[in-house]
DNA sequence: TCGATGGCCGACCGATCGTGCTATTGTGTG
DNA sequence: CACACAATAGCACGATCGGTCGGCCATCGA
């Protein structure tokens, strides 16, 4: 087992870019075998199914999304600074085009309506993501930066909102300000979780 | 210009609950015409290519967001009162699993990265929402409830992210909670525009 | 009553979809 | 060097894709 894993995780890194372009559904055997230079039939042993494939491309994304994102953050000292260095690297590489961020909102829009494994794997995937942002988020609690009463998982919901908002008047809109307002928009959602002010109906 | 009329619109309202399930790419002309009872030539006849079908389709949605969301609301009182009615109907027709609003959101993720008419479409109608949003937040500074030194815009984006962070607890993960989160994500932001506090880097 | 027209259908086109089966090539091991 | 087997290619399949065409009805104005 040499040239085969190779081989595989190449197909792997153009799928997700494909993905990201034209999402999971759009992702056919056929272009993806034209991109890595193969023939239709050579790629497809790799993965026996369309639905493998989807799933396996899902799971590289996953893993950008760890290294790329998570665990650096997770490097950085506990508490509200863990928070920023979270959304920082998130928002640094959403702006660049990062393939793996688009892919895990496109696919999500995708296959909201759609039951079936992958459907599945992509609720698994999110309810890791906002637990881990909920996690970084107690972090700062138990270091007294944040309010006691604050909901992490209310935190983690407002903050996957940000980036859903940036993205969308970035990709979609082109919007140069787009970052800018998120940062806001970020600094917004600390500030309210820090002191004792806003409670409103 | 009788019956055809009345088929096109009927026509319309199935393609918009399918491409709410399947995305506008996914929406096919076969299985539009089997929804329809219709037979796929006799349908096609009605849009001459896939785009206009596409186009007709996001219209549709278009006036179909008009109607429950944004007229309402512009019936309203001015000022806070009518971001909040904004809000309120946008949210109950989004909690319904309303067609019109998830094609919306799919359609934007689908397109961002596929140039055409489409996208120029779906590129305009996002700026005329956004464009509303700030207007109706324009209209609280104005009766003096928002502070006047608060950007409309960034309210408008993050209104939108608001939105999108709910879509995606709702109908990906079928979190239960996440109405009530997005409530209160919506009351920070109305307490962020109504006095002077909050301002962190 | 007759002809025109709008509305719809069945059959069909070439292309491409996902997916098998059968070779043939390449590669690491003894 | 040869053998075993992993890796890839060739080819074909049924289904479905967007799209076209000729023609059959129903309606309606003259």
């Amino acid at each position: 087992m040499g040239k085969g894993d190779d081989t595989r995780a190449a197909a792997l890194s153009e799928a997700t870019e494909i993905a990201a372009r034209l999402g999971l559904a759009g992702l056919t055997i056929g272009d993806l075998a034209t991109a890595a230079g193969m023939s239709k039939s050579g790629l497809y042993a790799h993965f026996r199914s369309k639905e493998a494939l989807q799933l396996a491309t899902l799971a590289s994304a996953r893993e950008s999304f760890n290294d790329t994102v998570m665990r650096p953050a997770l490097a950085t000292p506990r508490g509200e600074q863990r928070v920023r260095a979270l959304f920082e690297r998130w928002i640094t590489a959403a702006r660049d085009d990062w393939p793996a961020g688009c892919l895990f909102v496109s696919a999500a829009t995708e296959f909201d309506d759609r039951p079936g494994r992958v459907r599945d794997q992509l609720v698994r995937d999110h309810l890791d993501l906002l637990d881990a942002i909920a996690q970084v988020f107690r972090t700062g609690v138990s270091e007294g930066q944040f309010r006691s009463d604050a909901d992490p998982m209310q935190f983690a919901q407002d903050l996957n909102g940000v980036m859903l908002g940036f993205l969308h008047a970035h990709r979609l809109l082109r919007d140069p300000d787009a970052q800018a307002r998120a940062r806001r928009a970020f600094a917004l959602l600390l500030a309210g979780a820090r002191n004792l002010e806003s409670q409103a109906a």
